[in-house]
DNA sequence: GCCGTTTTCGGCCCGACTGTTTTCAGTCG
């Protein structure tokens, strides 16, 4: 059982903790454990014969050590197991609908016997939530919407989707005269790669208390609203019609520090920096780090205005939002030793992209120029090879003449930025490739990737792919899960065993900057590095325009608290070919 | 259920909005 299931699990006991009215102590705890698991990059099943391991990790103790031990080797546990027999899983699909809490769902499954979404839209149309405490034709005309939005629903989107929906609704709140600063907060702003939801942090003069009502007016009042779901003093709440929930918070400039560490999360972050608050005597809200006890003559206020302000007055650094997860980032700005993170400027090349020789958009020459103008220091082109045929792929003579082309291509640069010969070839179902050795050695980067045949059992996508990167001229796994967001499931195989072999013959992992499909996000980032791959980040352009993804990849980077060192695209082009293992 | 430079019990983060209420429970972030 991998740490994701196992997360899933512990956090599905959680919601029927809730359902159930446990104590919310213990509720927590079991959605804190949960969080812990997910970002363990040591899969918890090889850590059983060692109790002491798994309990050292925060947020575990005795009793869900246990608990792991159970899923582990029978698939349940005692807990969750008795909660089944008094609940039902398909419960849990509820909780997910707009105004359904857990008190909500046991209520309907004490008075009702209902216990999944079609039971209820039927109750709902049947009149028999009327008759229930709390429950007047406005809540069963919302249960009713939230069905129907839920259904049509894919529930998250992707972080370019998500940004630029942000943009656009920025540039629409800008127009009204007195706000000056628009800044999107929430898992848009800690760069996870989908976003569940939109939140928006607006100031500016017109943002002052006495003022603030025409402004929400304004932002109300939006053309691009579909679905007016709440309207505060200082908060608007919409959807829109791709029903991406949208929220809205107008703030004073003096506490925008505060609202923005607020509304940035993540919420385990901020949970502990408001312990971290109290141990301190002080208090930590959306308006402001402020005393629990001020002396006479001292103002209540410690800090609001910036996020600097913030950490600095809880004796830290302040920590940029990709790290704010819980994970040791507080600590480690206790104590001074956040780590240097990589960025956007650290990136001297590019070695996975396309052109008009097979599915892209632009030619070698104008793929140049744009990397060139991008300020790269070197690119290669990799062009499909012949098993995509709908790609037109490239068969091993073609290959070659690309090659041709593509030095051509160098040369005609003058140095100026490097332009490498390269192929993406196709990792064949029993690990060979689909050219012949004779030319990929003409090639300076090689990605190997799999397109097909996602579904076969893990221990044949392993060998698969550990027979694959043994080739010599085989120099970047690419695509190395084969996720692909919102889309497919990765295909399942045993990364940690492949990822060594990698880190031991020198290849180099990919992580795809292009957001449909962040190969390694997240945990196996950090994975990659502990087991000391070369990693490399790279676009997939297929067009000039494709280029500028690089800063999401750069993003996932970050949460992954990655530097400049971890990260093989930072070198100059000599370097990074020597990197793997090539010279020129 | 977890955790400990105020430890082995007694804590555990904070506020706004909605709907159905005459004072608040539930949901949400």
């Amino acid at each position: 059982m991998d740490n994701i299931t196992l997360a899933r699990l512990l956090d599905e006991t959680a919601a029927l903790l809730e359902i159930d009215a446990a104590d919310p102590f213990r509720i927590r705890s079991y959605r804190r454990a949960a969080e812990a698991v997910e970002q363990q990059t040591q899969p918890l099943s090889s850590l059983l014969d060692d109790p002491k391991a798994l309990t050292s990790i925060g947020g575990i103790g005795k009793t869900m050590a246990t608990n792991i031990i159970d899923l582990v080797r029978t698939g349940s546990m005692p807990l969750r197991d008795e909660l089944l027999t008094k609940y039902r899983p398909t419960m849990l699909e509820l909780l997910r609908l707009p105004s359904m809490g857990p008190k909500t769902v046991a209520l309907l499954w004490s008075a009702l016997e209902v216990s999944n979404i079609d039971e209820l839209e039927a109750a709902a149309k049947a009149g028999h939530l009327n008759k229930l405490p709390r429950f007047g034709q406005k809540q069963v005309d919302k249960i009713l919407k939230g069905i129907e939005d839920h259904r049509k629903n894919t529930g998250r989107f992707r972080i370019d989707v998500a940004g630029e929906w942000a943009d656009r609704i920025g540039s629409l709140i800008l127009d009204f005269p007195g706000i000056d600063t628009i800044t999107p907060a929430g898992s848009l702003r800690r760069g996870k790669d989908t976003v569940g939801d939109l939140d928006l942090l607006v100031t500016g003069p017109a943002c002052e208390p006495d003022v603030v009502a025409s402004a929400v007016e304004h932002v109300a009042s939006l053309p691009l609203i579909d679905n007016l779901i709440a309207r505060g003093q200082n908060k608007v709440s919409f959807t829109l019609r791709n029903h991406l929930q949208v929220d809205v918070r107008l703030l004073p400039r003096e506490s925008y520090g505060a609202a923005l560490q607020y509304f940035t999360g993540s919420k385990m972050h901020n949970v502990t920096l408001r312990q971290r608050a109290l141990r301190k005597g002080y208090t930590l809200s959306e308006y402001a780090l402020a005393r629990i006890d001020p002396q006479p003559g001292e103002a209540p206020i410690v800090a609001s205005a910036t996020e600097e302000d913030i950490y600095n007055a809880l004796g830290m650094d302040w920590i940029p939002p990709e790290l704010r997860e819980n994970c040791g980032e507080i600590e480690a700005a206790e104590k001074n030793t956040l780590p240097h993170l990589i960025q956007m400027s650290d990136i001297r090349g590019d070695v996975h992209m396309h052109t008009v020789a097979t599915d892209g958009a632009n030619t070698i020459r104008e793929m140049a120029d744009a990397a060139l103008a991008r300020g790269l220091q070197f690119i290669a082109i990799t062009d499909h090879s012949k098993n995509l045929a709908m790609t037109g792929g490239l068969d091993d003579e073609r290959a070659l003449a690309h090659v041709h082309a593509i030095r051509k291509v160098d040369r005609e640069m003058e140095g100026r930025i490097r332009v490498f010969a390269g192929i993406e070839v196709d990792i064949l179902q029993a690990g060979e490739l689909d050219l012949d050795d004779s030319t990929l050695a003409q090639m300076d980067v090689v990605v190997g990737s799999v397109h097909s045949h996602f579904q076969l059992p893990a221990e044949e996508m392993t060998a698969r792919l550990l027979r694959a990167i043994e080739n010599p001229y085989l120099r970047i796994l690419g695509h190395p899960t084969g996720r692909v967001l919102l889309r497919r499931e990765p295909y399942s195989y045993d990364l940690h065993a492949v990822l060594k072999r990698c880190a031991e013959l020198g290849v180099a992992v990919e992580h795809n900057a292009a957001p449909p499909r962040a190969d390694l996000s997240d945990s196996n980032l950090r994975l990659a590095k502990e087991l000391g791959c070369k990693i490399s980040v790279n676009t997939d352009a297929h067009a000039t325009t494709e280029l500028d993804r690089m800063r999401f990849g750069i993003t996932q980077l970050r949460r992954a608290w990655l530097s400049p060192a971890d990260v093989i695209n930072t070198l100059d082009a000599q370097a990074f070919l020597a990197a793997l293992g090539l010279h020129q």
